[in-house]
DNA sequence: CTGATTGCAAACACTTTGCAGCAGA
DNA sequence: TCTGCTGCAAAGTGTTTGCAATCAG
């Protein structure tokens, strides 16, 4: 709604600082909290949606929430889905986290996570973890080219122990 | 064609060893070779195309194909060119870069070229950059899961020195 | 009250696919 | 000759949007 796009994959919550202004509160309250300083009004599909979200764990898809929405009995239309997931993007309660070419996932911003993510391509299996000297490097490099770092995001496609073992060649 | 898919963006090449095998071999002839493998045609469709993207500098999107070729007078349908795309990936010779919700992202595969890119959110600059420490902690973290590496993916979004003086806050 | 929101269906944009005719090897 | 290839147009798919009715504040 109000995030320009600029760039494939750039995540709307990079430029969001609303989370950051009280990382303790309670999520629903800064949604609600973001939904007031825009003037834009807090329904029950909103609450609905987002309590849906929280739920995820890790990746989830925008199908994944309709799918537990109905499965739940309660209701809400795609595109009420799409638009409310804009605006936790924009609330910096969700994020991006990468396109293939029919769907976009997300993940729920969480403190201290940093969406860096071991992916095994015979598998499937995704590791998430964290990387302090991968965030010094993000940081060394910005310098170096004069940028200011905001988000990043490092994907590392390969083979697993389990899988390597049982591969063919 | 062949390579199936398992998770979004994993790039085909990143299980294709049919450049390895002669680095310094002209792509035109990596690809005929792999489509010989294959018991696929070289045909003149595919030798435009290839031609044209091996113009390209850096990323680009299959729609810039297409007007390349309008422009310089050869023709090929958006289908044919989606097809080839697929080969060249199988072939090794190029990789998907990212998605955004529209589209697919590529660029040529390059010996020692990492697709580490610097964005800025602001501009839309990229700048791309190598690290070895990149690689270095990569293949760590790697190690540390029991993982090999294939490939990967390293994105920083941020703004620009430029961009971030005429900043409005 | 009044402007924001919702669901529906149509619109979108990129990509894929079925098919009949064409053409490398 | 015999597969594989091409272009076309239609189908597919996730996402967005226009609109009239509805609802939160």
């Amino acid at each position: 709604m109000s995030a320009q796009k600029i760039l494939p994959s750039i995540p709307r919550s990079s430029r969001s600082v609303h989370r950051a202004a009280m990382p303790y509160e309670p999520v629903c309250a800064v949604f609600r909290r973001y939904l007031h300083g825009q003037k834009l009004k807090f329904t029950p599909e909103r609450a609905v949606i987002l309590d849906s979200v929280l739920r995820r764990e890790g990746l989830f898809e925008p199908e994944q929430i309709i799918s537990a929405l109905q499965q739940s009995g309660h209701r809400a239309s795609r595109a009420t889905l799409y638009r409310t997931l804009a605006h936790l993007q924009d609330a910096g309660i969700l994020r991006q986290v990468f396109f293939d070419n029919k769907q976009a996932y997300y993940e729920v911003i969480t403190a201290g996570r940093q969406n860096d993510y071991l992916i095994c391509v015979e598998t499937g299996r995704v590791v998430e973890f964290n990387s302090e000297k991968l965030r010094a490097l993000r940081d060394e490099v910005c310098k170096a080219h004069g940028f200011e770092p905001l988000s990043h995001q490092f994907h590392i496609f390969g083979v697993s122990g389990e899988a390597g073992k049982k591969r063919p060649k």
